[in-house]
DNA sequence: AATGAATGAGTATTCATTCAT
DNA sequence: GATGAATGAATACTCATTCAT
């Protein structure tokens, strides 16, 4: 297997759970070897397979180039993944998943943060899951729009997750007098256009742009400066 | 030629006048009704071109579909269009040249319009410019990205233009007085990101979801309300 | 285009139809040439995959074989054939469309001739349609059984309704008081087994089986003494 | 493993008998057994091929499917079997052998039974040998022809044999005045079709067809009738 | 002996584009 | 201009067989 990108911080975060105690696990050391050597090599074609999508998008990305960058037989690809389709779903479950599970409720227990700062920390969170991938979020903004009706699912579903956390976020926020919302499901909407304009500024971008991009901070900034108190003066 | 969906105003303006008298014109009658029947052609194979991209989308679509529904002989498609992806490019151009017609500057004329006024009446515009193809908006919205380099570079140069647009008239406002900006180049991405969004919500959408559509003008409202006031209370 | 084994007799005889009066044929002089050059290469495509099929078996057989042998480009062959089964299917449907229609009812009239002589006849002219394309008989004997479903349903419809003919023939005879029938159904499937051995006889053999291979009188003869009088002395 | 068909009578005989005392048998126990327990799994794997063929025909029956069903390691396989190939001719030599083995000749001894009983068990044990396993028979039927050379060069061998032996008889009946025979190695090959025939009809059919399935004895009663006495009146 | 992960040769089919008529 | 038959490059997927453990 030659080396790919690997930007994918969490590439073993499935796998060191058999630390602990194992008396029973003895039992089949060498299924659960196996097992991690089955991971491994998955990942290691998933690596491969989102640094090919990359650089010559879905479309253009031939199999034989996965294949070949991963040094690994034709067949085995189809060991692991069913088909060139199924290893694109397969990343993009990745980076929903991620993204999604990065977006949590805001609390309001008495020790709880201000409320500001956790939306922004939550904000920052879902911008930081995205651009803790840079090459899958790029995959995935470009070429999972139109691939087939079950991405298309799949992405529709997504949005509308957080945009019904935002909306709920902010009928919340209206509620209890902190936030001023005319329509928030408009607004939800809105906010979310936001994001996603600030996750593909953080992640796109040719060479020199690259330089000048925000932090993920200063984005998160913007966005709850730009959301929050609007661009008329006070 | 088969009559395929035309969602386009203009599509049939130049169309069926060339039956009549055409005396006076004899200098070059002929060449001009070749001309007009040339473009007649043209207009149709676009039409067509879009209606099966909306169908299929663009990877799935084939030139068979185009001529099919066109009626018109596989050949003749390359009299018009250079490729499969000439024609894309052509309806690509027609959007983002509308939609650029579309953006205006303020003008500070002393009897010109309040400036709150001229703004708002932009941002309608531009949704309207896409509003007015909804099909190929669409289309362009989610085919065009990742399509081909050359694609990837007008998207680009549109919507750098389309911030270029916004980050101006964001300075030109916080010089004035009128807008309180912190970062005029982040926040133009923040309101082009709202407008993407808004455009998305007008154009997309399944059958039930097309009912609770904003108009245009509620959405430029929404933006306009969102981006200068902020969610928080005043 | 090559020159391949073309051993079908009835090549040509689907065409020679517009001899007659043709006044409105005048019309589309045109299309009736492209139609009739159409169906040239159709069959020359038959003729070649035929060949194919015979030298290396259907299974064996690959597309490029096909069009390698009759000078046509790959895309060439799915405008006349939609698959590799498509054209195994029309060469089927060729020899059992001519077996079947070599089959014909005995004619009882005054003067038709004796009932026997029409028998032989009839024996002789299945055998000779068979015999008329040995190589294709080869192909569908040996390579039509096990095929696919569809197949199998044509070949069983086929040698269902041989036998039907045989059963019905033996049931008329015996009322004749012509024939002397115990079980007129196991005896017509019995005459079927004596008739396709026959048939294997003279389309199988190796080189030099096949001088000693009979004529098909011959074959007609010993399958109407074996059946007529049977092995026991009279 | 699991319980496949098995139509095979023999099948089972040696199996499952090694488990009790073995103490006498110290020579070569472990061998032995090692040996029946080989020769378990090989009948197994025989069954289970069996099985596949018959429902999915040779060429779409995958090692997959028989190992599967089996309950065998893919490697386990080629340890019995050279390869998808060898295991058909291991079937088909089943089948062949035994029919040949059915295959007696007449024996013309003082106290012998007479002739014409000898003829008729003849065939019935010769319909036996195919009908005690249809499954296989049919497979063999259908997917034998055509599959490869040495299939083919074993079944012409087979036919070839049992037509000796038809010609010997007929041949050695017509020196006895027992038999009336103008062309005898035609009239073998007309008895051998009628044979063929029949063990067609007893081993295929539908459902329904089944049901009106002649027996083994009507079936050589009737392949008799007809060879004999011939469907003239007498 | 048994296992099953890995291999890689093999191929039917699609479809954008061309060009002779 | 228009036609549509012909082209042929391009490629995902299957599955029998091998071999290290």
């Amino acid at each position: 297997m030659s080396t790919p990108t690997s930007e994918r911080p969490e590439s073993g975060t499935v796998v060191h759970l058999t630390s602990g105690a194992n008396k029973d696990v003895a039992r089949d050391g060498r299924a659960s070897r196996a097992e991690k050597i089955r991971e491994q090599r998955r990942r290691e074609l998933l690596d491969v397979a989102l640094h090919v999508f990359a650089q010559r998008g879905y479309h253009h990305a031939r199999i034989a180039d996965i294949i070949d960058a991963a040094g690994v037989a034709r067949g085995t690809f189809y060991l692991y993944f069913e088909s060139k389709n199924a290893i694109f779903h397969a990343l993009l479950d990745d980076l929903l998943g991620r993204v999604r599970a990065s977006v949590v409720g805001v609390s309001m227990g008495t020790n709880a943060p201000p409320v500001n700062v956790q939306i922004r920390e939550s904000v920052e969170r879902v911008l930081a899951a995205f651009v803790a991938s840079p090459d899958l979020t790029r995959v995935v903004l470009r070429e999972a729009v139109g691939l087939d009706a079950e991405v298309d699912k799949k992405l529709a579903d997504f949005y509308a997750r957080l945009h019904r956390w935002l909306a709920d976020a902010l009928e919340n926020g209206a509620r209890l007098g902190l936030l001023r919302v005319a329509n928030g499901e408009l607004a939800a909407w809105a906010v979310l256009g936001t994001i996603k304009q600030m996750v593909q500024l953080l992640v796109d971008g040719t060479e020199d742009e690259r330089a000048q991009r925000p932090t993920i901070t200063a984005a998160a900034e913007a966005i709850l400066d730009y959301s929050m108190l609007g661009l008329a003066p006070r």
